[in-house]
RNA sequence: GCUCCCUUCGUCUAGAGGCCUAGGACACGGCCCUCUCAAGGCCGGUACAUGGGUUCGAAUCCCAUAGGGAGCGCCA
């Protein structure tokens, strides 16, 4: 048997965290097993349902590298075939109309939550024959009665639930549109989805869902109910908790495969190991290892994590990233070898690929002024001198590399009789505008030597050489 | 209210009766390294929700309690 394993969103709003981890897990489960993926829109809410949040969908999905052998399928394209199985169950008797109008039906919620029971349909209409003239109906599956349903699901366990729980759901409005809970049955099905794999907030469903899938002489598919992930706070994931498009990640410098590892990581673990490759995570997942409890979303260790990848990652994996960010930020940066040289000197002090932008924007761009706390600090009365003597050794260098930069300055720091950083400082401070960046001659080596020299010349005037 | 699910450091987790005076990671604090910032190395503190059992022995098994979550729609 292969593994079919299906992402079923709604396009209601965007891909958030939550779904983009159920969508790995079910992708990774299927490359696992060498199956097949399948991505169906549900989209039978008309009412919320955009192309916005489908394209949104589709553009989270590529930009994480979850691609799909099957699909996208839409709902809204299978009404035909839902309608036919209705008439097969209505036909069957396994399914009957019912002519209770919604007040009627409200009504009797309301008496039973009086009563302290749990509000469901009673059947009042399982048995009668009668059709009322001109009154419309809804169509309700007729669940068993008695005895019990086990959901044997690979994370949770046997978990059993009594029929008499359960009540006759409605399968077809009034409309005649067919509802979730059966569109779902009935695309499991004609999907011949093997592993449904989904939040456990789906776990309740999961019985009538069988008993449909019983009646239509189906046999269930494998079930796993996934643990919630919570906000940073402990509550539930919303749009005022970090419940953002999974783009926005995109956007402020994640790495598709940090992201992923660590949404894998939620719920799931492989001993101790914390960093993972795609290709690790395929090799090493299983849904048998999934944990029961829900978890809280740490964008700290996320941080990390990216940085973890970034630093791994081959250069040039990190470059056409680090483009795009600079691209956003109006830098045009087009120098392959330089960019790689970039990323191996910031990819250490930077978390994001957007951090590593903004520490990087003075390579392409002079300073516009001097941090003044920091010239105060640096520029002492013999630092002019101290630096027009080394632009004019920098400007006989032949060989512009950072070892021979290196050699040099440290050889007028030591024939200045001056520490190293007395003379590091004062040149960050002309070329970068700031304090901070890679190692001096690292930075000037990428920096390359006229616009070093012509920088160096310019803090010179600045600060009255 | 009823049904179902969950419960190890602040957070993510290891742990499937003795290997646990509970391990790793993030975060935090200290030290080292050092031209800045980082990265890296070393060290440190903090957790088995509570109460009962079972057992020679329980974080691990059972039962209660408490707390959290989900579902109970002509929403998905």
């Amino acid at each position: 048997m292969t593994v079919r394993t299906r992402f079923a969103p709604s396009p209601t709003g965007f891909l958030h965290i939550g779904g983009l981890r159920t969508a790995l897990f079910c992708w990774l489960y299927a490359r696992r097993h060498s199956g097949v993926f399948v991505l169906r829109i549900e989209d039978t809410d008309l009412e919320r349902s955009t192309p916005e949040a489908i394209q949104q969908i589709l553009d989270g999905m590529e930009w994480a590298g979850l691609d799909f052998e099957e699909g996208p399928f839409f709902q809204t394209k299978r009404f035909d075939r839902y309608r036919e199985v209705i008439e097969e169950l209505l036909a069957n008797g396994k399914a009957y109309r019912c002519y209770c109008t919604k007040e009627e039906l409200e009504q009797m919620r309301a008496a039973q939550i009086a009563r302290g029971e749990k509000p469901r349909y009673d059947g009042r209409w399982r048995e009668r024959s009668d059709t009322p003239a001109g009154l419309p109906s809804v169509v309700r599956f007729k669940n068993p009665l008695t005895g019990e349903i086990a959901v044997d699901d690979v994370v949770h366990g046997r978990v059993v639930f009594q029929n008499s729980e359960l009540d006759d759901l409605i399968i077809a409005r009034s409309d005649g549109t067919p509802t979730y809970n059966f569109c779902v049955v009935v695309d499991d099905m004609d999907m011949q989805i093997s592993h449904v794999i989904r939040g456990d907030d789906h776990l309740n469903n999961t019985p009538r869902q069988m008993n449909m899938l019983l009646a239509l002489g189906q046999k269930p598919p494998v079930y796993a109910h996934l643990p919630m992930i919570l906000g940073a706070d402990g509550a539930k994931l919303s749009k005022r908790h970090g419940a953002v498009s999974v783009l926005e990640y995109r956007d402020q410098g994640f790495l598709p495969e940090a992201l992923l590892n660590y949404l894998a990581r939620l719920g799931w673990s492989h001993g101790d190991q914390e960093f993972f490759s795609i290709e690790e995570m395929i090799k090493l997942f299983d849904i048998a290892d999934v944990n029961k409890s829900a978890s809280a979303f740490d964008g700290g260790k996320l941080a990390w994590l990216n940085q973890q990848h970034m630093m791994r990652a081959p250069a040039d994996r990190v470059v056409p990233v680090l483009r795009w960010h600079l691209d956003r930020e109006g830098i045009a940066a087009a120098n392959e070898a330089q960019l790689e040289q970039i990323v191996v000197a910031q990819r250490e002090r930077a978390k994001t690929v957007l951090e590593m932008a903004a520490n990087s924007a003075f390579f392409f761009r002079a300073p516009a002024a001097y941090d003044e706390k920091a010239v105060r600090k640096n520029i002492t009365a013999e630092v002019p001198s101290l630096l027009a003597e080394t632009a004019r050794r920098l400007n006989q260098l032949a060989d512009w590399a950072a070892p021979a930069i290196h050699a040099l300055i440290s050889d007028v720091a030591q024939e200045k009789s001056v520490p190293l950083g007395k003379l590091a400082q004062p040149i960050r401070l002309a070329v970068s505008g700031g304090t901070v960046s890679p190692p001096i001659d690292a930075t000037l080596a990428i920096l390359g030597k006229s616009e070093t020299l012509s920088r160096l010349t310019r803090a010179l005037t600045a600060w009255g050489a």
